[in-house]
DNA sequence: CTCTGTGCAAAGCGTTTGCAAACGA
DNA sequence: TCGTTTGCAAACGCTTTGCACAGAG
């Protein structure tokens, strides 16, 4: 496991171990909700509290070292913040992907249209990935 | 006000006064969270039930009339269902606008790139509208 | 030593559900 | 008339809060 006591300490937050191991988890899943990471958190601290996942995940949010994906219809995961990227969403096994996505030149676009000062872009699109169409076709 | 009752029949649903004013206010607003459409309807209906309207919103969604339309830490909104389309969100003042914008080019893209069968694509801008642009540079 | 973070329990908030009465078809 | 919808109240599920103790710096 990497060492994430000088990261925790750039963003001003005490490294205790429950923070440690809830950035390790995220990082390897790539995208994990709020149950999966409290699941995964009590086997290395049986008795961490559902509170303790919850107010640590709002302010590594709030400072903006994670970011929340809002999916439609389901909870919402949450990845390290990184580049500019679109999400991958699989309707049926509920998996979700990053996308490497030029969104520049299309906020561009957008921005020269409306006139709007764009900050962000959100992109997700939802599909059936390859593994599930084979097992559609059965 | 046009008459909702021909197309509350195609979606086998009765044409009761509430469910008539819900559309029409939606219609008007364009994008409306449900405090909002709670409060205008009472206006018109002073005994209506919140539950009333979640009741009749989420029956809508269901048979695909209206769409929910989910934004960055602010309440849903929702919308008359119509063509793919992105959207621009004001993060000064809220204001939620639609975009047209051709996304079959891109999520082809990323179909052939991913292999993913492509089924929805949700496109959202943050940023800050021109009005709100004026605004912060007194 | 000081201040932040943790765990627990309770509170909070938005949304859904159950039910009897009212209503649309 | 029959099945759906309404309004009300209660229940529900997820998230946040308050507090005393523990732990990081």
């Amino acid at each position: 496991m990497k060492d994430y006591r000088e990261v925790l300490k750039s963003y001003n937050l005490k490294a205790t171990p429950q923070r440690m191991y809830m950035i390790d988890e995220i990082e390897k899943s790539g995208h994990i909700d709020i149950d999966n990471l409290y699941e995964s958190l009590k086997n290395i601290f049986p008795y961490i509290s559902l509170a303790t996942v919850y107010k640590n995940i709002n302010s590594m949010i709030d400072n903006g070292f994670l970011t929340e994906v809002k999916i439609p219809k389901h909870k919402a995961r949450y990845e390290l913040s990184k580049d500019s990227h679109a999400h991958l969403f699989c309707t049926k096994c509920g998996k979700l992907e990053d996308v490497k996505i030029d969104d520049a030149w299309i906020s561009n676009n957008i921005s020269k249209e409306s006139g709007y000062n764009i900050t962000n872009t959100l992109i997700t699109f939802e599909g059936v990935c390859p593994p599930c169409q084979k097992k559609e076709s059965r």
